[in-house]
Formats: C-alpha cells, sequence, structure tokens
DNA sequence: GTGGTCTAGACCACT
DNA sequence: GTGGTCTAGACCACT
C-alpha cells in the first residue's frame, strides 16, 4: 500500500494516513476484500506508533470502509462502494472550492490555478514512474 | 472585509479567519495601511465570540501581518508584501500537490480535477457578482 | 452520572461504560444537550485512564450519541433521539432473547427466570434508593 | 447436539459455543457421560474451524466440565454436576442482573422487560418446536 | 501472528 | 480547563 505522510503540514498524521486509505478504498485502488497490511507491518513501514494505525483501522471500520477479523487481519469492506465514491467526491469538490477561494484572495486567477494543478500532475507522474521503476 | 466561515469542515474557525485575512493582505485585496473592523464588529459580522478575534489580531501582528495602533484601530502591515505573497502562494501549491494526489488515488484524472475548478471558479465569479450586486 | 463497572466480567470496562451512556442518551437520563463530565473528570470518577474515557467519547461522537466541542466540553447530541431508542430496544430484546435460550439450557423455566428478573428489579430500587438517601 | 450461533454478536463464535456445552452439561440436557460430537462432526455441523472445537473441547476439558478418552471421544464428565449448575446459575443471575439495569436506563420498566421475556419464551418454544417436528 | 484493551504520560490546539 | 494527537509498552483473545 502506498501512503504518503507529510510532516509539519499542520494536518495531524492519522488524518492523513486515514484520507488516503478512504480515498484508495472508493476510488478502487484497494479492492473490496483486499487484505491490508497488519497493523504492526503499517506501522513499521510508516514508521508511526502501532496504536496510531491501530486508531485509524478502528476508525475506518466504525465508517464502514474496513472490516475487521479477529486474530486474522485487517480487509476493505465489500459493498456500497458507489456510496463511498460518491461521498469522497463530494468531499473532493469542497476543497476544490476552497482552493478557488483562497487563491482568489491571493489575486491567483483561475488560469494561474490551472497551471499549478498542472504542474502538480505531471510531478507527481513522474514520482509515480520513479517508484515504479524501482519495483 | 469579506470573510467566509464553513462550520463542520474540520477547520477550526479562528484557523479559516486568520488564514483568509494572512491571504487577502498578501494577495493585496486588503492594502498595505488598510484599516480592520475592530474586534468587536468584525466579531459581530462573523457571529464568532470577540475573544477568537482578538486572538487572531494578536497573532497576526506578532506573525508581521498586521499592526495594531493603540487607541486606534488594526491596519494591513506596510512593507514586506513581496514575502508574505511567496509564502502565501507557497502554501497553496502545498494544497494543490495534496489535492492532486487525493484525486489521483479517487480515480480523478487531470483533465476532470480542471473541470471542477472551472465549475468552482464560476461558481464562485457568480457568488461575487450577486454580493457587490447587493451594496 | 452515574456509571457501574463490574469488573471481571469479561466485557471490556470501556464497553461497559460505553453501553451505559449509549443506553442512558437514548432512554433520556441524559437529556438532549447535556454537558457529560469532562475526559479527565470522568476518567477520576471512574478510577479509569483518561484514555479510556477519550476513546469512548470519540467512538460515541463518531457514532452521533454525543458531540465534542472543542474547548469547550462534551455534550448528549441533540436530533434523532428516536432512532436511538428503538435501536437501544432492538438490541436489549436481542439480549433477552439470549438470556432465554441460556436459562432453558439449563433447565431454567420461565416463571424460575421472572422471579431472578423480579429479584434484580427489586435489589436494584433498593441500591438507587440507598444512594438517593446519601444525596 | 443443539448450538445456535449468532455471527456479528461480537460476542467470539468460540465463546458462545463453550457457553452453550456448559450451560447444557450443567443444566442436565446433556447428561454425564454422554457422548459429544467429534471435533470434525461438530466442525461441520456448526461451520467451523475444526481448529476451534478442539480449543473448545480442551478448555472444557481442563475446567472439568468434559472428559477425553484417547482413541475413543468426548464424553460429558461425570460428577460435580451440583457445583456447576451452581455456578452457571450465579453468572445467569449476574446476566440478569446487568439487563434489568440496563432496562431501567432505558427507560423500560420491570412489567415491560417481564413481556420481553414471555415473548422471547413463546418464540423460543415455537422455534424448538418446529425442530422437533423436523426430526 | 492477528487484532483488542488498557495504562501512563507528553505536548498541542481551542475557548 | 477542555478536547486532540501521539508515543511506548503491557497483556489478552482469536485463528
Amino acid at each position: 500500500m502506498l501512503i504518503r505522510i507529510e510532516t509539519g503540514s499542520g494536518t495531524p498524521i492519522s488524518r492523513q494516513i486515514a484520507d488516503q486509505i478512504r480515498a484508495q478504498c472508493a476510488g478502487g485502488v484497494l479492492a473490496p476484500g483486499e487484505r491490508l497490511p497488519s497493523v504492526r507491518e503499517l506501522a513499521r513501514q510508516l514508521a508511526v506508533n502501532p496504536n496510531t494505525i491501530q486508531h485509524i483501522y478502528e476508525r475506518l471500520t466504525l465508517e464502514g470502509v474496513l472490516e475487521r477479523r479477529h486474530g486474522d487481519g485487517t480487509f476493505v469492506a465489500t459493498g456500497n462502494q458507489q456510496d463511498q465514491k460518491a461521498e469522497q467526491m463530494e468531499l473532493l469538490n469542497r476543497d476544490v472550492v476552497r482552493l478557488v477561494e483562497r487563491a482568489a484572495m491571493l489575486g491567483v486567477d483561475e488560469s494561474e490555478l490551472h497551471g499549478l494543478i498542472e504542474k502538480a500532475a505531471s510531478g507527481r507522474r513522474e514520482s509515480v514512474e520513479a517508484k515504479e521503476g524501482q519495483s
């Protein structure tokens, strides 16, 4: 599983991780029924405390995004992907609206904003390709 | 001064307000030397506790964004607009990068994202025009 | 707030506490909008770790039973009491069915079970009266 | 042997099964010396992992509820039925007390609770008669 | 080996 | 003073 943490961004790491798992489940990057890394394993990978991951998995389970099987593991919940995707799209759009407003306040117009998006998207593509080249 | 508060968005209102004042000062929507509403007046406008505005003004003064003149009022600080704008642009860009990543995880590609931006921008234009028509 | 913990019953204390708060909110013993003890205060009262209470309050907030206001306190959520009561009644009834089955396996018939209920209910009444007499 | 498993009730299935065997041995539904189904047979009947049954039989043997005869089978232990019944009755009563408290918190009084018990008991009788009719 | 509960304690953000 | 996040680590239950 690919999770990126940005430290010192103000957003708590647990929220960053949860948001990314939620998005990947809703978007299908993580398929329904797929097994997630164990609490300890993901904690090791991301170099965070196992309790933090435990907390995130627990929360996402309550939300219906994940399913936990005691003594077995944690899995992407099956069913209602449609609803989850719709909800995530709504949240994404809300953030787009906020971004546009902040940009306007800074005197950044729409075309400049499209430019920033483009640059970020191409930067992301390169970074993903680099990762894939590694493995 | 135009500030929009989004309740229930997770982001504390004091941070929402401070971020918007910072952006408007950096972007020139609020010009250097311009007088801001009094603590009480802004609190009334936004329907928040005056203490909250008091703390925001204090903090932004420490950051060098605002200037308080005892017995007179609070003003946009003069000078170093350039630095502030650069800093705000960096923060904006960081959020753009995050947005692009979240979109990608949701299976939303770059062109769809441009579409969302466009819709939000035109929505914003209409809402601003409506407000201007009122006053 | 009146919470009773039974140690050594197999049921984790966090579940015992959460169940009782849920029932009291659904039943109206705790009224909508009412302030709950702070995390630290309830932890002290019940002699459990504050983290345990934090966890319980967080979970009940996600469930929509409570509402937390940062820097202010924790409150009984307003609205949908009806649904909550119905849900709690269903859970209670499920436990009644289980109890009846276990009793049957032990060779305890319905009338004996009614006797046990009666004794427990009168025991509870006395204990509550004693508590009220104290204060 | 009649065992009912309720999935998704929070209580682990191994505990549900063990509790029911214990209750039936204590209550005499399973008589002292009576042969239990083999590990594999019971696992097949209940559609659970044979390992789970294996552990349950082991544990109940340690508790003195069952007796395993190598190369022969598993049997209800002889003797000390009295003690077992007393212990089970105590556990049942403890659950009755808890039920009464939860009901009280929900605003359900004693007479309503008797009604729920009655309904559950008559529902159980019907279901048992139906099963007996089948075989 | 997997998840579940609980304690202990630090540091931060908000009103 | 209130809630929010995070680390560290113990012990238990389930497969």
